[in-house]
DNA sequence: TATTGTTATACTCTATAACTATA
DNA sequence: TATAGTTATAGAGTATAACAATA
C-alpha cells in the first residue's frame, strides 16, 4: 500500500472534523427539538449537564468542559442564574475565581429531560451494539486528550 | 450487569454529543488558527472542502453535507462568490435549483491549505494507529446514517 | 401541492481586545 | 507577572417564518 502525498485531499466523509460533525448532527436533531420545547439553547444545556455532573465548578472549568469561550460562559451563566437554574459566587480562597453551582431547579430540568437523551443512546446501542459504542467513546476520549 | 434506569444520567464524557464535540475541538484548534490566517470561517472552509470533492452541487446538497441551514448556505455561497472562490447559476433542467461550482481559485485555496489538515491526520494515525482511526471513521459513518 | 431557494428578522454565539481584580 | 473573569464590540451563525418561483 502506498502512502498518499502530503497534498492529497481526503474525501470529506473520511475527514475527522466533518465526520465528527455529521455524526453529531444526526444525534442532535431530536435533542434540539427537545431543547426548543423547554426553551434552552444547546450551550445552556451543555453547561447544565456539566454542572449536574460536577455540582460546582469555576468558570474556566466550565469553559473547558462545555467547549465554550470564557466570555460566552460569563454571559450564559448570568442568564441561567436569572432563570434560577444555577448560582454564582466568588471563591472564598481565591477571590478571582467565580464559582458556579447548579440549583435544585436546575437539576430538576436536567432530570426531567434526560430521558430522551437516554432513549437515543439505547437506540444507538441497539443498532450498533454496546461494544461498538463503548469503543467509539473510548476512541473519542483518546482523541480529545491528544496533544496536537 | 444491570441496566441503568431510564432516568440515570450518563457522565458527560460518555455522552455522545459532548464527547463528539470535545474530540472535534481538539482537532479543530490548529485548523482554526490556519483558517484565521487565510481569513476563512469554519463554515466557508466546509463548503469549499465539500465543493472541492464534488465539483458542483445544488444548495440543498451543500446544506446536508456541510451541516448548515439553507439560509446560511445562501448567504455564505454569495459571499464566497464575491470572493471569486465559487460560481452560482441556476440549473438548466430544474430552474428552482441553484447550482454552485468551485472555481480554480477556490480549488487553489483548498490545495494550499490542506497540508496542515493532513499533518494533523498523520499525527493522529501515528498516535492511535491507522486501524483505530479507520474504525473510528467507520463508526462515525454508521452513526451519521442512523435513523433516530 | 411539494420543492428549492431567498429574504427578513431576532436572537445567540464567536472571537478578540482591553480592562479589573486578585494571586 | 500571571491568572480569572468581565465588558465591549464586531462579526457571523442559528432558527424560524413568510415569500417567490418552479416542478
Amino acid at each position: 500500500m502506498t502512502k498518499q502525498p502530503d497534498s492529497a485531499i481526503r474525501e470529506t466523509s473520511r475527514a475527522l472534523p466533518i465526520a465528527l460533525l455529521r455524526a453529531r448532527e444526526t444525534i442532535m436533531a431530536p435533542i434540539r427539538e427537545m431543547l426548543s420545547e423547554i426553551g434552552l439553547t444547546e450551550q445552556k444545556w451543555r453547561i447544565l449537564r456539566t454542572l449536574d455532573e460536577f455540582g460546582k465548578l469555576e468558570q474556566t472549568a466550565i469553559s473547558d468542559r462545555a467547549c465554550l469561550l470564557l466570555p460566552s460562559v460569563t454571559r450564559i451563566t448570568k442568564s441561567l442564574e436569572s432563570q434560577g437554574l444555577l448560582t454564582r459566587f466568588s471563591d472564598h480562597e481565591d477571590k478571582r475565581k467565580m464559582m458556579v453551582e447548579i440549583t435544585d431547579q436546575g437539576r430538576k430540568i436536567v432530570r426531567e429531560n434526560i430521558t430522551l437523551a437516554n432513549e437515543i443512546y439505547d437506540h444507538i446501542e441497539t443498532r450498533l451494539g454496546k461494544e461498538k459504542v463503548d469503543d467509539l467513546l473510548d476512541l473519542l476520549a483518546e482523541l480529545k486528550d491528544l496533544k496536537i
